[in-house]
DNA sequence: CAGTGAGCGAGCTTCCGCTTGACTT
């Protein structure tokens, strides 16, 4: 029997460790923290200095008793949980849920998980810091406050089932205030003007693309400039070469792990952590939770000694890199892989992309700077002072960049064709090809990815490594916010163009606005939002965290206690709640778009009982007023009175068939038609404000026809119908609402009555057990 | 997955962090 059990958060992580311990250790994983809260209440005795009420999580019952089992019989118990605030509070923890006699168990730390360490630590334990568990007692308490004290206030305030929290709502701000800032952008145009110039190379004419420094705001002045282009003689003034360097970026955290495998691989943030947890257990990469950049002695070893070998020794440098991250706890390591000596891994596609990326990461952080030679180019204009500008770089060593190069979220990024340059000298003169000015727009700040929204909320030291994935889902899941692509709309641009003395000028057009995966607030989103700055702004500062985190850093320290730090907080905050409920207002977000032209009717729009609702006409006018839902991308704020009057226009009578009116709408699946009380979905070419009585008659027909051909064929038995039918996958059986298939091979005209019934009793009854990614579906 | 096209009703909802699992057909 062992006489040592160690108790580490991750049943990974035990498994790795015991190989390191002899046979007298038993390891054990506690899966995380195994207390907490009552989930269903507040369960903290607030009059008896915020005393929390405690209860084994209930997936954790029966853990906690086959722990209490084996400890008894250990002469200790080594508390390993990460070196953190939760790890800390996890091991206290585990010492009162399994009664745990102070006098034989030991709470040690490491930071990686190699022999070393690991003996390194069993050689220093100490006692668990009481202080530290405080500061996550009181980090525990507050979120709890603040989440149910306030959900509530939204439920009575605006409707059921809302949710706010430190995090949360703070992660909603973002994008609602990026979204108010897109809105009230201001778009403006200038010219920007391109060069290009004939070089002479040996034989060969080659071409020289220089950019004008300045830019022009208005048409005239870029008309003004390329005359006086036509008259002049370019001169190269200077050549100005230096030398440049790129260094490589830190090794993956969680937060750098999700933007990168979002902006290389289109993984959203949910499917990384995925992945890597899959890597991780696989024993392929170390921990994926972490906000560490630290890379340990062993793994710079190793990547030294595989650059060597693969690159040779010009390649390697070794680095240590440093967390500047607000907040960071650094428990763990980077994320790396395990052996850096394996370039690829066996797997699914998507765990080898993930693991390349960590592996080219990992290996180019050790790796030498690239070095580079800049060289710019200033061209003069002899009618003019304006210059311009061209652009060379040259590669002299590749350095890391043989291996990985970071990607950037603006992707807009001008080309400025950065290569190689012609050989040029100063005072040369140059032939010019054509220039050109063309008229570019301002870009409205971009709407936040999942990835880019975790890289602002790690910034803002708001969330935890392990949190970033579920607070992204949860905001989804309440519908404040959405994940989406939006259709780009055509705008038209001009090119003025000089070429042989003559300017041109061309009208063009090009897509702008096309989003893709990017976050938007919902009407709910932007109205919780306002009303939750409007009356609880402390709480939904940017900066709320990063002060309550000073003061947990305080209580950590044994600075503070924690029960004062949270009484403070929470006379105030309670107050400030109070407050708010007693005010009998409720948020009232309506928007008087217009008058509609044709009534003279007030046109509104707000949010309704069902959602957001247009409003034609008053309340209180003896008419009632007509109401309309707008279309699913239009919101509150930004809808228009001609979009919003649109929305009135359905349902619209199409014309008559066979003696009833054909009627074509917009439902909860779409546009459609309705003809003699059945429905028939309009197809996506189809617009249902303009299609005409032909088109929707052979809609009607066609759908008919289908359903002909759907039946095959009907039997009776027992009382029930037995159709073989046709299906949008093929054919199929139903029997009232339950459906079977037809093995591949069979012909569904030939199957008889005792054939249906032996393919029903041959299949199984329904395993509804769908794996998705963001859904937790946890009901009781 | 198998083709859809709502409307008051009682009672419930909710936080953030740590970690993976799933009684049986």
């Amino acid at each position: 029997m062992a006489s040592n059990l160690v108790i580490v958060e991750s049943p990974a992580k035990a498994k790795t460790i015991e190989g390191f311990l002899g046979k007298d250790f038993l390891v054990k994983s506690s899966f995380g923290h195994v207390r907490d809260l009552y989930q269903k209440e507040l369960s903290i005795d607030i009059a008896n200095d915020f005393k929390p009420h405690y209860e084994i999580s209930p997936d954790k019952k029966k853990l906690i008793e086959e722990l209490k089992q084996i400890a008894k019989k250990s002469d200790t118990v080594w508390l390993a949980s990460d070196e953190d605030r939760e790890g800390e509070a996890i091991s206290w923890h585990l010492s009162e849920a399994l009664n745990l006699d102070m006098e034989k168990t030991k709470r040690i730390v490491f930071h990686e998980i190699t022999k070393t360490a690991i003996l390194e630590a069993i050689k220093n334990p100490r006692g668990i810091d009481l202080n530290l568990v405080d500061a996550q007692q009181a980090r525990r308490v507050l979120d709890r406050l603040v989440g149910f004290e306030l959900s509530p206030v939204l439920w009575k305030k605006i409707k059921p089932s809302l949710s706010a929290g430190r995090v949360q709502s703070v992660a909603v701000r973002l994008i609602v205030e990026r979204e108010k800032e897109i809105n009230a952008f201001n778009e403006i145009s200038t010219y920007k003007v391109t060069g290009q110039f004939f070089i002479n190379k040996g034989n060969e004419k080659v071409i020289l693309k220089a950019d004008l420094s300045t830019k022009f705001d208005t048409k005239e002045e870029a008309l003004n400039f390329l005359n006086k282009c036509a008259e002049a003689e370019f001169t190269i003034s200077d050549i100005e070469t230096k030398p440049a360097k790129k260094s490589p970026a830190p090794p993956f955290t969680t937060s750098t792990l999700q933007q990168e495998a979002s902006r290389k691989l289109n993984f959203s943030v949910s499917k990384t952590m995925v992945v890597a947890q899959q890597l991780y257990e696989a024993g392929k990469i170390t921990y994926m939770r972490t906000d560490s950049v630290n890379l340990s002695d062993m793994a710079i070893d190793l990547a030294k000694t595989e650059i060597t070998k693969s690159y040779g020794h010009e390649y390697s440098r070794v680095r240590k890199y440093t967390t500047k991250t607000k907040g960071a706890q650094e428990a763990h390591e980077a994320i790396r892989p395990t052996y850096m000596n394996n370039h690829t891994i066996e797997g699914d596609a998507a765990q080898k992309k993930l693991y390349d990326l960590i592996w080219k990461r990992t290996l180019a952080s050790q790796m030498s700077d690239a070095l580079l030679e800049k060289t710019n180019v200033t061209i003069d204009i002899s009618t003019t002072p304006e210059k311009f500008i061209a652009k060379g770089e040259v590669l002299k060593f590749d350095g890391f960049l043989k291996v990985y190069m970071e990607s950037t979220d603006d992707d807009i990024e001008d080309d400025e064709s950065k290569g190689m340059l012609p050989p040029l000298n100063k005072g040369q003169k140059l032939d010019p090809k054509q220039i050109d000015a063309i008229q570019k727009y301002s870009q409205h700040p971009p709407r936040y990815t999942e990835a880019s929204l975790v890289k602002k909320l790690e910034e803002l030291g708001i969330g935890r490594p392990s949190t970033y994935a579920p607070t992204i889902s949860t905001i989804q899941k309440r519908g404040y916010v959405v994940n989406e692509d939006r259709k780009g709309t055509e705008r038209n641009y001009e090119i003025i163009t000089l070429e042989e003395n003559k300017i041109k000028e061309t009208g063009k057009t090009e897509v702008t606005g096309t989003e893709k995966s990017k976050l938007f607030p919902t009407d709910i989103g932007t109205l919780v939002n306002d009303f939750l700055v409007s009356h609880f702004d402390r709480i939904l500062d940017y900066n709320f965290t990063a002060n309550v985190e000073k003061e947990f850093d305080k209580i950590a320290q044994g600075l503070k206690i924690w029960n004062e730090m949270i009484k403070g907080f929470y006379s105030t905050f309670h107050k400030n709640v109070e407050n708010v409920l007693g005010d009998s207002e409720r948020p009232n977000y309506e928007r008087h778009i217009g008058i509609d032209p044709k009534t003279g009717k007030n046109v509104i729009v707000r949010m309704g009982r069902f959602g957001p609702v247009i409003q034609l006409g008053d309340n209180s006018e003896e008419e009632k007023p007509r109401f309309a839902s707008p279309k699913k991308d239009q919101r509150i704020e930004t809808i228009t009175l001609e979009e919003a009057l649109k929305q009135f226009e359905l349902p619209r009578t199409i014309g008559s068939f066979e003696d009833e009116d054909m009627i074509a709408a917009i439902g909860k699946f779409g546009p459609y038609i309705r003809h003699k009380s059945a429905f028939y979905s309009l197809p996506k070419e189809d617009d249902p404000l303009s299609i005409g009585k032909d088109r929707a008659i052979e809609i009607i027909l066609a759908k008919r026809q289908k359903d002909i051909e759907k039946v095959i064929n009907i039997f009776k038995h027992e009382d029930k119908d037995i159709q073989v039918l046709n299906g949008r996958w093929g054919a199929y059986i139903a029997v009232e609402k339950t459906n079977y298939k037809i093995p591949k091979k069979t012909d569904p005209k030939s199957l008889t009555l005792d054939d249906c019934l032996k393919i029903i009793n041959e299949t199984p009854q329904e395993t509804s057990n769908k794996k998705t990614y963001s859904k937790t579906t946890k009901k009781k």
